[in-house]
DNA sequence: AGGCATTTGTCCGTATGTATG
DNA sequence: CCATACATACGGACAAATGCC
């Protein structure tokens, strides 16, 4: 089925070589259902027909691919998609990380992996309603589906509020539960703001993405029930592995 | 003040133009604030060294932005930001197009640019719960903030719902007028689905974005009050100039 | 006015990466 | 594998415009 979803879009002396161009492009149609049932793809001449490009060009698409751990290619048979589907992330007034992440990918993990209590500055204090320059807990993690890093995550918490949270956050690995542990029983997301951009170097690295590739980011605040922020949390997603699906609540009528 | 923002995070081999990275870096870092009171960047040796690499390369950087209409060079002075922020878009259950851009840029507008009744293939069939196959409105539209293409979309109605939506929305220009006007008074956004990936050359054209540039996708589907899909719209905003924010309404207890 | 530092603009040549056939 | 053409990146030198002393 799908194999010209495509087609064109690959342009010159654009300062993005070709062989990049059309890696994106078959990386993006992979998501959107690329290749026929067994995951084959389009033979490299065909592909060259397709992009107007010589099968060099093409050839340097798919090794760099296959690098990345996408495509499979075997000599005589073709050249396969690996890891065909795209995650689904949603964004409630009651997100919860990991449970959403294990939902759909079988092994859904957030790992902390630093932690350190800073100054807040401007950006921080302002979402978390603090005054610039006091001690805030700050903690990355990276969150994982089946074993494939798809997001990392710079959290901050007010440190006068929950001086124990990091404690309970590394025995519950939890922020939900390292929060009930800190007397606080139930808090919702406040504000989301979505951004996009290619991604750094860190990203590149942590999230074992290819350079040039694109980076999703949720800058979130929650807050608890009485609307005081509580948590501000920096995301950034793989475009290439997730979708982020906003449910704004009842669609009931509203008065 | 801040002009180290961008720093590093340019690589090598990648298939990605050192002067492309470069370009991507400070277009990223001018929202963030770079730049001087005055909007004047830091000099083209200066640049250089912080990215590490020779002066020409950031001048074919420069160059790039030049003509995206980002800075302007001035011989003997410097070189300078001209438009230095971003939108935001909120996403709510009431989200109203033309209404959301006009109250940050000044002179929001939505401008239909094609049209055509078309058969419902799946995404649209299913997303309006329709059968594929039946007619449907395709319409296409840009957004446009101070004379600045921001965004543009493709949306769907049902034709044997709404016969005569394309007249009216050709008089009023407005999804909210027009849907009134075939007697639909109130609609809410049902779901969201956001996505990024790199502009195709379509978005390039159309936006006037430069290659490699980044689009944020949105998949979304608006119901009457009953919870009957009435319409689905796929809009693609430019990363570049717009940002998203996600409204998920009161955050008082829900239960 | 002149002199000088700073900054962008233009030219040269050369090495390497990219793309074709 | 090979050869060829063009884009990219570097290094250096100098011109042109600006602003300040």
């Amino acid at each position: 089925m799908a194999s010209e979803i495509m087609l064109r879009g690959v342009g010159r002396r654009t300062g993005i070589a070709l062989w990049r161009q059309i890696a994106d492009a078959i990386r993006a149609g992979i998501s959107s259902g690329l290749g026929d049932e067994t995951g084959k793809l389009p033979s490299e001449t065909e592909l060259a027909e397709q992009f107007g490009v010589n099968r060099h060009t093409v050839r340097s698409a798919i090794s760099a691919l296959v690098n990345e751990g996408i495509l499979r290619a075997e000599q005589g048979r073709g050249t396969f998609v690996i890891s065909p589907s795209r995650l689904t992330y949603p964004i409630t007034r009651r997100t919860r990380f990991s449970a959403s992440l294990a939902e759909q990918g079988q092994r859904g993990v957030s790992r902390l992996i630093s932690h350190d209590i800073i100054e807040a500055h401007r950006d921080v204090a302002t979402s978390l309603d603090l005054e610039e320059g006091v001690p805030v807990l700050q903690i990355n993690s990276v969150g994982t589906s089946d074993d494939t890093p798809v997001s990392r995550t710079t959290a901050w918490f007010d440190h006068a509020r929950f001086p124990d949270l990091l404690s309970h956050l590394k025995t519950t690995n939890s922020v939900t539960k390292a929060f009930a542990a800190s007397g606080l029983d139930d808090y919702v997301r406040q504000s989301t703001l979505i951004e996009a951009y290619h991604a750094t170097l860190d990203d590149i690295e942590i999230m074992g993405l290819s350079p040039g590739s694109i980076v999703l980011v949720t800058h979130a605040v929650n807050a608890d029930l009485d609307g005081r922020p509580v948590e501000y949390s920096k995301t950034r997603f793989s475009a290439d592995r997730v979708n982020l699906q906003i449910e704004l609540g009842s669609n009931a009528a509203e008065d």
